[in-house]
DNA sequence: AATAGGCTCAACCGCCTCTCA
DNA sequence: TTGAGAGGCGGTTGAGCCTAT
């Protein structure tokens, strides 16, 4: 009945590793390598379930694991990966060498999340005295080429739809039962410095930006097969964006 | 010094996706 | 094409540490 269980727990050790158990997994996988992790703590002898050898690996034994405090940069870089892909944190590990999605996501929540909480709050009040955000995201959502699916497009006010997409961009539309990420034209033709000059937020200019430069990578269509001129009517899904933040290009323009 | 409450982060859980036979 | 198993992921938990009283 139900899924089997990936691996017997009886008899097996739970809660923290000993300095033995990180020696033996550390001396197993020098030697054997990583994977086969449902095997593995027979074969290194070790009375832990596979997928606990595997994480203890990755989020703390891994000789290139970077410990220690987050620095400004890497944080600076969390805050925008965290708004242009939400709660990916392998995605955005991805880009911080050395870190840990585990890592990412204690500090998120410790961290980040309240000072995001504070900035919201603070923003929601700036917003009540001249809703420029406001009105650039609906105008991003009414413009004529946005891609919404006929399941979102139900009737919804505009002011619904800016809140399913609260943790992505302004111009873009999240689906979260599918996880596609919708482009409004308005960021398809890149008219940026209207938005600027129309005194948004430095944020929305940034992410908007970051968008331009990954829409011009992607233009680059013998490297980039998954996102074409061709599919701009077509949702943009997140492997897309995850390929390209995976690339060379997208570690360019994440660093620069 | 004792202790209650808050915080941090390693570890676990269960679901989802991928791979392969 | 399909189903089982393995790996991967994000959410949650709880032990241990820190701080305020």
């Amino acid at each position: 009945m139900g899924r089997k269980p990936c691996c017997d727990k009886e008899g097996l050790n739970r809660g923290a590793w000993s300095a033995w158990e990180d020696k033996t997994l550390t001396n197993y996988i020098e030697i054997h390598g990583e994977g086969k992790w449902r095997d593995l703590p027979r074969r290194a002898g070790l009375k832990r379930c596979g997928k606990s050898c595997r994480l203890r690996w990755l989020n703390y034994l891994r000789p290139d694991i970077k410990r220690g405090n987050i620095s400004a940069e890497e944080e600076e870089l969390i805050f925008r990966l965290h708004k242009l892909l939400g709660n990916r944190w392998s995605l955005i590990a991805g880009r911080l060498p050395g870190r840990t999605d585990n890592e990412i996501k204690n500090y998120w929540n410790t961290n980040l999340s309240k000072r995001v909480e504070q900035a919201c709050s603070k923003q929601d009040t700036k917003k009540s005295e001249s809703h420029q955000v406001q009105v650039i995201r609906t105008k991003a959502f009414k413009c004529k080429n946005v891609v919404v699916p006929s399941h979102l497009d139900n009737g919804h006010d505009d002011d619904q739809m800016v809140d399913r997409s609260n943790n992505v961009d302004p111009g873009f539309l999240m689906d979260f039962d599918t996880n596609d990420l919708f482009i409004s034209d308005q960021l398809l033709n890149s008219d940026f410095h209207q938005a600027q000059s129309s005194g948004c937020d430095q944020d929305l200019v940034d992410g908007t930006s970051k968008i331009e430069d990954f829409l011009m990578a992607t233009d680059d269509h013998d490297h980039n097969p998954i996102f074409q001129p061709s599919d701009l009517e077509e949702p943009v899904d997140l492997n897309a964006l995850s390929y390209f933040l995976n690339s060379e290009d997208g570690g360019q323009w994440i660093i620069s």
